[in-house]
DNA sequence: TATAAGATTTACT
DNA sequence: GTAAATCTTATAT
């Protein structure tokens, strides 16, 4: 059930975006278990993809778990108020990551109404920042393994059609001149 | 050491 | 529809 190391060794990041749509997202933190199906997401594709925080080989401290190997958490603090996660994937070295946009809950949405604090249960996680608060996610999470028993991948057999699968430009990566244009952005219309 | 800007969300007009 | 919130990180002195 529970994504091996050798899932995330893809060097495709459009590959391994669109792979991982329909997996599901579990956290356990503080004892408390939450996870949901990973409907949309973003691929941030490295040294060449100007959006990307490791465009032109950047290496700081906030950017090196991407440079790890695949399978790893990279969590960032955006806007001095949102924690965003990614997953990173690739061999060592190659600094892709997956911006989880949102997900649909399955385990614990009551723990998740009681951490975002609202009561539009519809929009509990649709955004990368609900995403994170209502997983428990913080970005002094980054680095954090996936084979652990904090936060994980697991394949409960649910494979999205290719009817169910949009694609299209990033969001909020206007900055990034003619790469904002790529079409690195996925969403699955899951159907419950 | 200082400054500018950000893979966004929320509240308010 | 517009703007404020809020603080780390990167880059420059």
């Amino acid at each position: 059930m529970k994504l091996g190391k050798a899932f995330y060794q893809h060097e495709d990041a459009v590959f391994m975006a669109r792979a991982l749509l329909g997996k599901v997202l579990v956290t356990r933190i503080s004892g408390l278990l939450t996870s949901g199906i990973i409907t949309e997401i973003e691929a941030y594709a490295g040294i060449r993809d100007k959006a990307s925080h490791a465009f032109s080989n950047r290496y700081t401290s906030r950017t090196a778990p991407m440079y790890l190997n695949g399978g790893i958490a990279y969590v960032y603090l955006i806007y001095g108020i949102h924690s965003l996660f990614n997953i990173v994937t690739a061999p060592a070295g190659i600094p892709h990551a997956m911006l989880v946009r949102a997900i649909h809950p399955l385990n614990g949405l009551d723990i998740m109404q009681e951490r975002r604090s609202s009561k539009h249960s519809k929009d509990i996680a649709g955004g990368p920042g609900k995403v994170s608060q209502a997983l428990g996610i913080h970005y002094s999470d980054s680095g954090e393994d996936l084979q652990g028993d904090k936060i994980w991948i697991e394949d409960r057999g649910i494979v999205p059609h290719a009817d169910e699968i949009l694609s299209g430009p990033r969001i909020g990566v206007d900055y990034a001149g003619k790469d904002a244009l790529l079409p690195y952005r996925f969403i699955y219309h899951y159907n419950a």
